[in-house]
DNA sequence: ACCTGAACACCGTTCAAGT
DNA sequence: ACCTGAACACCGTTCAAGT
């Protein structure tokens, strides 16, 4: 006892490390209470409630993402690439991001990345509108792809299960397909691929 | 009292309804307990636990969605209407499918449509992996999308607000696209657009 | 201004006991 | 085979009382 004076920013540190070690459902308010050594009733002077403090975590992690440089010699390589850093710093604090995604704010850590895919589409020749809404579909791609990857990784095993439904009669004959469909998924790949199928489209000069 | 005997499907039916109408966080066991008008323990029996009950309601869910048919005159048109249909399937019951979402079986929900794309990948040339690479990156596409709207929805007002970060400087001078980037989000349109464009390069000759 | 313990109203779950 | 109430171990939150 007689322990330091209780911060605000004590209390945000204490938080994210109970989340970052343990996961989320770690996080109630009297296990950060006997973290910090303190009552939990304190706890509640210096955030208010429990969803204020959520919130607190939250801004935090999207505050510290990292500025995104990018990267290659045309403008669609460039935009794969801010693509791709930005679907790297997502994976980087897995139970966090999580809760960003559980309050509803995974587009706000789009956002800086927003200003160097309006340059980028700029370059590509883009104006108005058309980039506008090719900046939006890029968003919306990234922010969607790493939502379905972390819906996949909970749900490890389909109860069906995906192998024994792609039999060869339900491929149309095409084994190839039927193998590729019941394998794995190589997400990073497919990332990729889709990413630059999409941007490759957009930035096309035609309408 | 002296109520009829309980059996499952009445506990899910039951279950459903309180979803249905007041939300996933309404489903607490007490609650269901009270509506049904018996002992909490005795939902137990049926069910197993609360786990198992949403293992369920979800299960039931996704089963209930409807077969979807594909529309439209080339390949592309119909992988396209494919998304949409499933798009708007989705977004009929939004309470039960946030719940499909948060316990990770999105995807699953994906699965009666991926043997119409193949069909469609097929009729446009593509075979074996390639196919394999063009229906998951559709897969991918809508329930990302789908996803990304739910999150939207969750979170209507983002904190520092896309408006005041788009003046006209940050837009590097194209003020149409600063007022387009301000401005909300045609959802139903980004979506259709956004599919079309991926949709037009997986199906396109080249490699 | 900051911290505390007691108390309240909720949870999910177990279990021995009933019919 | 099915249902019950009592009890347990947890929650988040309020509030009057302390310093």
């Amino acid at each position: 006892m007689a322990r330091t004076a209780l911060t605000r920013e004590e209390v945000l540190d204490t938080a994210a490390g109970l989340v970052r070690q343990h996961g989320p459902e770690a996080l109630t308010m009297r296990k950060l209470a006997a973290e910090l050594g303190t009552a939990v009733t304190s706890i509640y002077w210096h955030v208010g409630n429990r969803e204020s403090l959520l919130d607190a975590l939250v801004e935090r992690t999207v505050a510290d993402l990292g500025a995104i440089r990018p990267r290659g010699a045309s403008p669609a390589e460039r935009v794969v690439s801010v693509a791709r850093a930005l679907r790297r710093q997502l994976r980087a604090h897995p139970h966090l991001v999580a809760m960003v995604h559980e309050r509803g704010l995974t587009e706000r850590m789009f956002l800086p990345a927003q200003r160097a895919l309006v340059r980028e589409v700029h370059a590509a020749g883009l104006r108005g509108a058309r980039a506008a809404g090719a900046v939006r579909a890029v968003q919306f791609q990234v922010v969607g792809y790493v939502l379905v990857e972390r819906n996949r990784e909970r749900a490890p095993v389909q109860r069906p299960g995906e192998e024994e439904l792609w039999d060869t009669a339900a491929a149309e004959g095409d084994e190839a397909l039927a193998r590729a469909l019941a394998g794995p998924v190589d997400c990073d790949a497919l990332f990729t691929a889709s990413v630059r199928a999409l941007v490759k489209s957009l930035l096309e000069p035609g309408a």
